[in-house]
DNA sequence: GCCGTTTTCGGCCCGACTGTTTTCAGTCG
C-alpha cells in the first residue's frame, strides 16, 4: 500500500485532535496543524523525496521530529506517537470535534465527566439533560448538541465553486442596495478561485448606522442565522451554504478583505512577517504601536510588510511570500488571454447543441478559434464516431472554413485511450486532423504502473497533441486514477505534447500543483472548457481560475497564442 | 514542535460572537 502525502496529512491532524483533547501546549498543535496543512500542499509526494534522501526538514513546518514521523509512517504506515494517544482515548471521541460549537475543551469535558464516548452517547445523553448540567454548558447549548447530532452534523460540505457564483452574484447585488454600503465584496475561498468552497465570506464597506446586518439576516433566502452582531453575522442559505458577513469602515477596507481572503495559512505567514518588523496586523489594519500605517487597500498592507500585491489565487504559502519579496511574483493568466478553446463537443456526439449554436457561442465570448473534439467510437455511451461520421464532420468543418473568416474551426477529436493505450482510431485517420486529444473514460481502477503505463503509451502515438483531463475525477463523486503525473509530465515534455486542465467546475482538472510542474518543465497547458453545450464555454473562467492558483503565466497555455503559432505548435504534435 | 533582519531560546495571528457568566471561556474563522 503506497503511503501519500493525504494520508501522512491525515495523521498528523489525528495527532493534533487528540493533542487538543488532553489540552496539550496550543503550539505544539499549532505545529502539527501547520505541518498537515504543508504536506497537503506540496507539489510531490513525500515518498518519492524520501526514496531520493531528501532532506525533509528543509520543507516548510517540518523540523527533524516531524520529518523522522513522516519516515515512521512511509515505513509502517503509522506512528507510535498516534497509537499512544489513540491508547488513551478513544477514536470515536475525536469526531464529537467535527460537532459545531464543540471544541476540544468541551469534548474533553463530556469525556472526562460524562464518560461519553460516541455520537450515539452524546445524544443521548443530550436527551437526558445530562450536558447541561456541565459546567459551562447551558440548555442552548445542549439543544444545539442534539440538533447537531440528529441533523448529522460533522459531514462536511462543500460546495463546487460555480455553484456557489449564483448564491454570490444575488447576495452582492442585494447588498449594495442597502442604505450606506459603499462596497461589497466575496473574500474567502471564492475569491482564491479554489475548487469548492466551505463558506462564502462576504466583506462590506458601510457607515455604522447603515441596516446592512438587519437585512443581511432578512434574506429571502435564509434557512438559519448562526449570529448577529453589529459588525459580523453568520447566516445558512436553505442550500445549506454558510454565508459570513463582515461590515468593517472604509479606511480597514483592504486589511479586512486581505484577511477575510486568506488563506489562514497565508494569513499565519503574514502577520509574521509584520510581527518580525514591529508591526501588528489585524482586519482594521496594520499598525505600529497604536498608530496605523497601513490598511485602507490591499496594496497598502502587502507593502507595509515590503511586499508587492500578491493576487488572492496565490495566497496559500507556498512561496508566494518569498516571491513578492523578490519581486519575481508570475504575471497570472486572465480570461481574456484565451484566443481560442481546444476541446468541445457538439451533438454529433454527446453535445447538446449543434455545430452552428457552437460556433455562435463561441464567437460571441471573443474566441478566434475553436477546435471540435467529438468522441470516438469506443464511447457508445457518448455517441461516439467512427471514421465515417469523423470524415463527414472534417468535410463540414473545412466548408465552414473556406466560407468564414471571422472564426477558425480546428478539426480535432477526443480519442479514446484503450486499455492498452492504443488509440481508438486508425492512423490513417487522425493524420487528417489538425490536433487529437486523447483521454481516459474506461478502467480508471488499473493499478499506478498500468495506468501510467497506458497513459504513456497513448502520449507516444504518433498523433498525440492534448492529455485531456489527465487524473479523471470528478469532484466529491469519483477518486482520481492513480498516475504518475511526474512522468506524464515528462512523456509530454519529451514528446513535445501538451496538457489539459479541464475546465468543467466537477472536474478542474489538472491540479494546481501540477500546473507548476508543468510550467517549470516548459510543458505548455491547454485551458480548455469540454464544453457540451453552448453554455459551458462561461466554465473557462474556472479553468483560468485553477490556471492562476498554479501560478501559470499568459506564455504557459498553448491557447492564449495566434492561432497561426497554435497551427505550428499543433503540427509539431501530428506526426 | 518549528523557527530565526531582536535568533538556538522564547516566542508562536488575532478579534467577534455566543452562552453562561456576572467578567469571561470557548469556539470560530
Amino acid at each position: 500500500m503506497p503511503i501519500y502525502n493525504a494520508d501522512i496529512a491525515d495523521i498528523f491532524d489525528e495527532i493534533a485532535d487528540y493533542l487538543e483533547i488532553e489540552g496539550e501546549n496550543p503550539f505544539r498543535i499549532r505545529a502539527y496543524r501547520n505541518a498537515a496543512r504543508s504536506v497537503r500542499g506540496l507539489g510531490s509526494e513525500l515518498k518519492d523525496m524520501a526514496a531520493h534522501k531528501e532532506d525533509l526538514t528543509r520543507l516548510p513546518g517540518i523540523g527533524k521530529e516531524l520529518a523522522a514521523k513522516i519516515f515512521e509512517i512511509l515505513k509502517t504506515g503509522s506512528v507510535g506517537a498516534l497509537k499512544k494517544l489513540q491508547d488513551k482515548i478513544p477514536e470515536e471521541v475525536r469526531q464529537m470535534l467535527k460537532i459545531p460549537n464543540l471544541g476540544p475543551k468541551r469534548v474533553r469535558n463530556l469525556y472526562q465527566d460524562l464518560d461519553i464516548q460516541s455520537l450515539e452517547q452524546l445524544l443521548q445523553a443530550a436527551k437526558d439533560g445530562r450536558i447541561r448540567s456541565l459546567p459551562g454548558f447551558g440548555q442552548k447549548t445542549e439543544i444545539q448538541i442534539r440538533e447537531a447530532v440528529e441533523a448529522h452534523a460533522g459531514k462536511e460540505t462543500r460546495f463546487k465553486i460555480a455553484a456557489v457564483k449564483p448564491y454570490v452574484d444575488s447576495l452582492l447585488n442585494y447588498l449594495k442596495q442597502v442604505a450606506g454600503v459603499q462596497e461589497a465584496v466575496a473574500a474567502g475561498s471564492f475569491r482564491r478561485a479554489k475548487e469548492t468552497v466551505g463558506d462564502l465570506d462576504i466583506v462590506v464597506i458601510a457607515g455604522k448606522k447603515s441596516p446592512v446586518m438587519e437585512r443581511f439576516v432578512d434574506y429571502e433566502d435564509v434557512g438559519e442565522v448562526l449570529s448577529h452582531g453589529t459588525t459580523r453575522s453568520s447566516i445558512v442559505l436553505r442550500s445549506g451554504l454558510q454565508v459570513d458577513l463582515r461590515m468593517v469602515e472604509p479606511e480597514s477596507f483592504g486589511a479586512a478583505l486581505q484577511y477575510f481572503t486568506g488563506s489562514q495559512a497565508h494569513n499565519v505567514a503574514l502577520r509574521g512577517l509584520g510581527r518580525r518588523r514591529g508591526l501588528k496586523i489585524n482586519e482594521y489594519g496594520v499598525f505600529k504601536f497604536e498608530e496605523r500605517v497601513a490598511g485602507h487597500s490591499e496594496e497598502s498592507v502587502y507593502q507595509s510588510v515590503g511586499l508587492t500585491y500578491i493576487p488572492p489565487e496565490l495566497r496559500e504559502n507556498r512561496g508566494e511570500i518569498e516571491a513578492a519579496r523578490d519581486h519575481s511574483l508570475p504575471m497570472l493568466i486572465e480570461l481574456k488571454d484565451l484566443k481560442g478553446d481546444l476541446h468541445a463537443h457538439t451533438n454529433c456526439s454527446d453535445g447538446r447543441n449543434t455545430l452552428e449554436e457552437m460556433i455562435q457561442a463561441a464567437q460571441k465570448r471573443g474566441l478566434q478559434y475553436l477546435a471540435i473534439t467529438e468522441h470516438s467510437d469506443r464511447l457508445k455511451v457518448a455517441g461516439g464516431l467512427g471514421a465515417d461520421r469523423l470524415l463527414d464532420q472534417i468535410e463540414k468543418i473545412d466548408r465552414f472554413n473556406e466560407t468564414h473568416a471571422e472564426i477558425t474551426l480546428l478539426k480535432g477529436i477526443e480519442v479514446e485511450i484503450l486499455k492498452d493505450g492504443r488509440l481508438d482510431l486508425s492512423d490513417d485517420v487522425l493524420s487528417r486532423l489538425d490536433l487529437v486529444v486523447g483521454s481516459i473514460h474506461s478502467y480508471f481502477g488499473l493499478p499506478l504502473h498500468q495506468q501510467t503505463d497506458r497513459i504513456l503509451r497513448a502520449m507516444d502515438h504518433r498523433f498525440f497533441s492534448i492529455l485531456a483531463h489527465p487524473i479523471n475525477r470528478l469532484i466529491d463523486e469519483r477518486p482520481p486514477i492513480e498516475v504518475d503525473m511526474l512522468k506524464v509530465i515528462q512523456k509530454a515534455k519529451d514528446r513535445g505534447c501538451y496538457i489539459e486542465l479541464n475546465s468543467n467546475p466537477r472536474r478542474l482538472d489538472l491540479y494546481d500543483t501540477y500546473c507548476q510542474i508543468a510550467k517549470a518543465e516548459g510543458v505548455l497547458v491547454a485551458i480548455d472548457s469540454d464544453a457540451h453545450s453552448t453554455d459551458s464555454f462561461d466554465h473557462l473562467r474556472y479553468g483560468v481560475g485553477q490556471a492562476r492558483r498554479g501560478w501559470l503565466e499568459k506564455d504557459d497555455v498553448i491557447n492564449t497564442r495566434p492561432l497561426k503559432e497554435l497551427r505550428k505548435l499543433l503540427r509539431q504534435t501530428m506526426g
